[in-house]
DNA sequence: TTCCAGGGGTAGA
DNA sequence: TCTACCCATGGA
């Protein structure tokens, strides 16, 4: 598999170079990094070069590669601070359209518009290793669409990592739509690229397991139109009616729809699994095994931004650890 | 070989 | 609302 140079110019059709700035504080890295979606294909990371790249499909069906790193603190155009920097490798020029839909779909990405100042002047509160936390951390890597992280999320339901990233490649591989100077590298699956198969077909062309219908089912439903995902994650529905929607797909349980709810900038829920239990468990219960209500009441005193303080939590304790 | 994972659906109480 | 049971798959 060919792997184009960051910040080469590609000799594949047309290279353009987007900047993004959002609001300061942003740390690029951590944000890239800021958990395990970085590696789920498409999506890929290159360490030496702190670079996240991506096959991407734009609506109108073409397929572009994304490379995205942080940008210089100021650019030609003066505007300075830190941000994205975007190099688009495309068959041919694009379009005002189509870079207004990359711009989109790398803000959403890296949740250039989010606000977390609520939470960041809690961090300042709290002082100590929360200090940290406002300097750009807090934004957790997303996708380009909620469906997507739909998808992503149901492959992380009771399985192990490794597992979570097999299905994600094998996902991509047999259902991508390729990159046309690179085949190998794909896209991730348009929702109706998935519900062209049978539920049989695909679940015979993907090692999901019991997964596999339930993926196939959100595909189909977003595809006919009778759930409209990203309207979704753009609604301003109360939490408690959102995460009831989140429920109403299957293979989305209490887990899952926390996660989802976090992807979407909600983080009034705790995502409990078995990384929360015996972290939470270990940290404040001695090792006793607390019940779930009791675990959960650890991060009350966060309101609004339970699961941000959480995934922190946790964070400091792994490199505690180290 | 057995256990279990970054759980969830369903049936039955 | 709670519990029991089952669900594919692969790594440890």
């Amino acid at each position: 598999m060919s792997s184009p140079r960051p910040g080469e110019a590609g000799t594949f059709g047309a290279a353009v170079r987007l900047a993004l700035r959002p609001e300061a504080p942003f740390d690029f890295a951590a944000t890239a990094y800021s958990h395990g979606w970085v590696v789920l294909a498409p999506n890929e990371w290159e360490g030496e070069t702190e670079t996240v790249r991506r096959v991407h499909r734009l609506e109108g069906g073409t397929v572009v590669l994304l490379e995205m790193r942080a940008s210089p603190e100021t650019d030609g155009g003066g505007e300075s601070g830190p941000g994205v920097e975007v190099t688009v490798r495309a068959p041919e020029a694009l379009g005002p359209t189509e870079r207004k839909e990359i711009r989109a779909a790398v803000t959403r990405m890296f949740r250039l518009d989010e606000e977390l100042s609520e939470f960041y002047a809690l961090c300042e509160e709290r002082g100590g290793r929360w200090e940290r936390v406002p300097r750009g951390l807090g934004r957790l890597l997303r996708s380009p669409t909620l469906f997507e992280d739909v998808v992503k999320t149901i492959l992380t339901t009771n399985v192990q990592w490794g597992g979570t990233k097999r299905m994600a490649r094998e996902l991509v591989r047999a259902y991508g739509d390729p990159y046309p100077e690179d085949p190998d590298r794909r896209a991730f699956p348009a929702p109706e690229a998935i519900a062209a198969d049978s539920p049989e077909a695909f679940g015979a062309a993907v090692g999901l397991g019991y997964r596999a219908p339930y993926v196939h089912e959100v595909a189909a439903r977003v595809a006919s139109g009778e759930l409209d995902l990203e309207g979704l994650a753009e609604s301003d529905l109360p939490t408690t009616e959102l995460k009831r929607e989140l429920l109403a797909i299957k293979g989305v349980g209490p887990y899952a729809a926390a996660t989802l709810l976090m992807l979407v900038g909600r983080y009034d829920e705790l995502a409990v699994d078995s990384v929360f239990r015996e972290f939470v468990s270990e940290r404040y219960f001695g090792g006793e095994r607390p019940g779930d209500a009791e675990a959960r009441a650890v991060y009350e005193p966060w309101g609004r931004w339970k699961y941000l303080a959480y995934w922190f939590d946790l964070w400091a304790g792994l490199e505690e650890s180290l």
